[in-house]
DNA sequence: CGAAATTGGGTTTTT
DNA sequence: CCCAATTTCG
């Protein structure tokens, strides 16, 4: 093919917009892309564009997203087009970038290029023992609150001593010395928090000029992803590494902003055109993913938020088929109601793998958990309790990492003593301070004699330490990681000591040791030049949406969060309610208007067909149960997109619908369980006690078994399933 | 020092 | 309701 043909290949298939964003050259450009307007074809083709056109040479390029797996899919695409110069770019996630950058320049910030990342976790850990240090109560000021209390004012570009200088309460005065000493605690131990990378990293580019016209120079070309979701961190980093070339291309969506609580500032995209005020600007509003249906119900939505960047979302799909709305009595019946539908879904021929269900909070897959499990339907769980956070895999990630990093005394107290191996408390803090006092390495400190350990400590140190001191030696041949790890297991004792333990328990930790390792094992395979401190940062920067698989025909359970940037032609959003989504929290916080973005999200994911679902009573986390309102969300969709009948033709059947709704009707009363009624029983006019909103007068009769009620002391109806609801004719 | 028992604390979303 | 961390006892 030649160069031409080349060219016009890459921008075959490409709408207008798209191809005007492909093609612009060089300057500024901020592309506002609707859900599913195919972004991701626009920043693969327009790196392989600039490439094929001679404009840019691949290690010019910097293409930044959220996600490790955002980055592998947009690597992977871009290889597809233009092959093996894609790795000469930079196409990852910001933290990895600035991990990158911090290894390359660690010393410059005091640091070794061997330097840890801490999780929340440690972060924590590490809080707790500043705490104590200064004899704060951690009951009052909890490790918790700080950390997120320093995690914040990091994300907001807030360093230790401005924060100290700003301080308006007692409180803050805490979090202000803690802060201080936190950060000071971390350099001492070789390392960093996922804020510090981005902060460090910034604060690297700031403080050394060559470091800084090194990058700025190299790349030229700078793309990054969900730019809505951008702190004052990334921001001020992208702003420092594009101050030589200014071409910068931002690809985001004002309505999919999701991540405030985590600093996340909207304002960086509402204002870019401010910022660059000769940005190019292209609206991608041509969606390929949902039906028109999908698309007007999440217009609307998002229509009732202030402030929005003007867009409308269009399709040349086609309508489709009606949002449908169920209400089930419980949380319960609409995980029965869920599974029974999924049951007859895949009945039909569809694939588990095309079918997922969003909730607000990760506590919600857990009744849906047992419902499917029980049903055996074959599903997996995004999100919840992270694989790489569990307490077994932990430790043996410790281990590694005091190998890598000897001053990291949080891996030390961590697996010093785990297992147990008569190393305690007492005997771990006379490490740290004999450490501490002669400014060495906890490595050499607890190597070396330190004063007023029993004999029995010393012993058991002692024989920790010399297992290290072989595995150390192991480390340094630079073998596969996977074969390390499981020397690790087995000299340390580890194995053996979950073997003897003898529990169902144990037992698991011990697979998911092995599962460890086997994920080693494949970082073995897969690393082009690996070694033991890129496995721990790559294990460090896993996320647990990066390991969403879809291609093994399982049902996708996740939050809404998770759900972002993915699609599923069959969506279920349960929980529909108010405080559970909207979740009370942001309706105190007044945060609602991010709440219908999360709803926006959620609603584009869905390609052919959308359900949503909410229940009359739930379980609140003291185990009662308590009456729930549907949540306000679903009231802005224009009923007329949804199969619920409209209010003026209330009472009389859609034709055309009525088939599909009173055969789901009859599913969810199967499954519902319970006491049922026919709502042949009801008419107009009738009286009736509901179990929990008391009288009521039925006000209309639907399609599919649906009683219209009118309570006493609401100001408005309720549609309610006869067969399920729990009401009597009084 | 370790294991068991109790208590209290907290649940939005996560790179 | 469930987990974790602290307390208490052996």
């Amino acid at each position: 093919m030649s160069a031409d043909a080349a060219i016009d290949h890459l921008l075959e298939g490409l709408n207008p917009p798209q191809r005007d964003a492909v093609m612009h050259g060089e300057g500024p450009m901020l592309i506002l892309a609707g859900a599913g307007s195919g972004k991701t074809r626009v920043i693969t083709h327009r790196i392989a564009y600039l490439l094929r056109t001679g404009q840019a040479r691949p290690g010019e390029i910097l293409a930044i997203t959220f996600t490790n797996k955002a980055a592998n899919e947009m690597r992977e695409r871009v290889e597809h087009l233009v092959g093996r110069a894609s790795r000469a770019m930079w196409v990852m996630t910001f933290h990895s970038a600035c991990a990158r950058m911090l290894r390359a320049y660690a010393n410059e910030l005091g640091y070794t290029r061997q330097f840890t990342i801490y999780d929340t976790g440690d972060q924590r850990r590490l809080i707790k023992q500043v705490l104590d240090n200064h004899g704060i109560d951690t009951k009052r000021y909890t490790p918790r609150a700080m950390q997120s209390q320093i995690s914040s004012a990091k994300n907001k570009l807030i360093w230790p001593e401005v924060y100290a200088e700003s301080v308006g309460s007692p409180f803050e005065e805490i979090v202000a010395e803690v802060y201080k000493d936190y950060t000071r605690e971390l350099l001492r131990m070789n390392a960093m928090d996922y804020d510090d990378l981005l902060l460090n990293a910034v604060r690297l580019l700031e403080k050394n000029q060559e470091v800084r016209d090194r990058y700025a120079q190299q790349f030229r070309w700078v793309m990054v992803d969900e730019y809505q979701d951008t702190n004052a961190v990334q921001y001020r980093w992208l702003q420092l590494l594009t101050s030589e070339h200014r071409n910068l291309a931002v690809v985001g969506d004002d309505a999919q902003s999701i991540y405030s609580f985590r600093a996340a500032d909207i304002r960086n995209i509402l204002e870019f055109e401010e910022d660059y005020p000769d940005a190019h600007v292209v609206k991608l509003e041509q969606n390929y993913r949902s039906t028109q249906t999908i698309l007007d119900a999440a217009n609307a939505l998002i229509a009732n938020n202030r402030g929005q960047m003007p867009k409308h979302l269009w399709t040349d799909l086609g309508d489709g088929d009606p949002v449908r709305v169920r209400e089930m009595a419980d949380e319960y019946a609409e995980a029965r109601w869920v599974t029974a539908e999924i049951q007859r879904l895949v009945d039909e021929g569809v694939s588990r793998a095309e079918i997922a269900v969003f909730y607000r909070t990760n506590a919600q897959s857990r009744v849906l958990d047992e419902m499917l499990t029980r049903a055996g339907v074959a599903y997996q769980v995004i999100g919840g309790p992270k694989f790489y956070e569990r307490a077994e895999v932990k430790d043996a990630i410790a281990y590694l990492t005091f190998l890598v990093n000897p001053r990291d005394a949080t891996a030390f107290t961590r697996i010093a003593n785990s297992p147990k191996r008569g190393i305690g408390q007492t005997s771990m803090s006379r490490v740290l301070g004999y450490a501490n006092d002669l400014g060495i390495d906890v490595w050499e400190a607890a190597r070396g004699e330190v004063p007023g350990l029993t004999k029995a400590a010393r012993n058991a140190l002692g024989r920790f330490m010399d297992a290290m001191e072989t595995l150390k030696a192991k480390a340094a041949e630079n073998g596969p990681v996977a074969q390390l790890l499981d020397a690790l297991l087995h000299e340390t004792g580890y194995l053996d000591a979950l073997h003897a333990e003898r529990t169902i328990e144990a037992q698991g930790r011990v697979e998911n040791l092995q599962e460890l390792v086997s994920a080693a094992a494949q970082y073995d395979i897969n690393a082009e030049n690996g070694s033991l401190e890129e496995y721990l940062q790559q294990t460090s920067l896993f996320a647990d949406a990066d390991n969403i698989r879809d291609d093994e025909g399982l049902v996708t359970l996740m939050t809404m969060h998770n759900a972002k940037g993915l699609e599923f032609p069959i969506v279920f959003m349960i929980g529909m309610e108010d405080g559970t989504f909207p979740h009370s929290r942001s309706i105190e916080e007044s945060n609602l208007e991010e709440e219908r973005r999360l709803a926006y999200v959620g609603l584009t994911r869905a390609m052919r067909q959308l359900t949503l679902t909410y229940a009359r009573r739930r379980m609140g986390y003291g185990g009662g149960s308590a009456p729930t309102i549907k949540s306000r969300f679903l009231d802005e969709i224009p009923r007329e997109l949804t199969d619920q009948p409209s209010r003026i033709s209330r009472g009389y059947p859609t034709p055309g619908r009525v088939a599909s709704w009173s055969q789901a009707a009859a599913a969810s009363a199967e499954y519902a369980g319970g006491d049922t009624n026919d709502a042949q029983l009801f008419r107009v006019g009738d009286e009736i006690v509901h179990a929990q909103l008391g009288d009521g007068v039925v006000t209309g009769l639907q399609p599919g078994g649906i009683v219209v009620v009118h309570f006493a002391g609401e100001g408005r109806d309720r549609s309610l399933m006869a067969d399920v609801a729990p009401i009597k004719k009084r």
